[in-house]
DNA sequence: TTCTTATTGACAATCCAATGTCAATTACAA
DNA sequence: TTGTAATTGACATTGGATTGTCAATAAGAA
């Protein structure tokens, strides 16, 4: 196991995913890391992405007929749902919960999770 | 535009999706209506299925980290929601729906739509 | 500062769902 | 029944996301 070295590279990746405050996906993320570190690689996004993924500092948002994004495992934790602006595609993110889940649970069924996504426009797009 | 023709196949394809009862993937439309028709491509699954949709018959329903399913569009068009079993990986439909939602909503968002999915272990997996 | 080696990034290669191709088949009008 | 053209299915190809490769770079211990 190699040991971990503290680039550049590294770091914006991190700071732009840390202070994104809603989920990114590789290409956002390479687009927000890039302005500090220009010459960065797409290549290298998904390598730290990774090994941020394996050290379980962030968490993969799967998303309905898109890419997946990926978010702050601190904030992943945290039961939210999320929010999809059809008009720039990003993600948001939103708190709160409806209840009162079990009750649309057919027969037999065992509730684990459920996932809510509201969508339409963001405030900066509508 | 080419004549329409009712082959064996497209038939079964049919009956597949209208006899599921819930949205299925390419893959299963393929197994279902193979039992009524061995020979079945899956080329001729995705034409079909492709069709069905510009005809207005089938709608596609995205799903969170997995390929498309499809169902009929009399039952898409009821606003519905999904539950999605972890073990055998299929969709089944969900009535009912919690209200509430637009007080999730941030500052400035517009709500248009939303989605839940429900998820665990179906009747058949628990 | 020097040296070792983890990291990077350009490029090629892979993966897989979906589509293009085309000769063989088959629906169906005449 | 016959003829025409839509349909089929095996096969090749695409398109987009992700990973493999490897020489060049740079982190950080000595």
């Amino acid at each position: 196991m190699p040991q971990e070295r503290t680039t550049q590279q590294s770091v914006a990746i991190q700071t732009a995913i840390r202070t994104a405050g809603r989920p990114l996906t590789i290409e956002e993320i390479h687009a927000a890391a890039s302005e500090a570190v220009p010459t960065l690689g797409v290549r290298t996004v998904y390598r730290v992405v990774r090994r941020l993924q394996e050290t379980g500092e962030i968490a993969n948002v799967p998303v309905a007929g898109g890419t997946d994004r990926y978010e702050l495992a601190s904030i992943a934790s945290k039961h939210h749902h999320h929010f999809h602006c059809k008009a720039c595609d990003k993600y948001f993110d939103i708190t709160g919960c409806p209840g009162g889940l079990k009750e649309l649970l057919p027969e037999g069924f065992q509730l684990q999770e459920h996932e809510l996504t509201l969508s339409g426009l963001c405030a900066a797009c509508a």
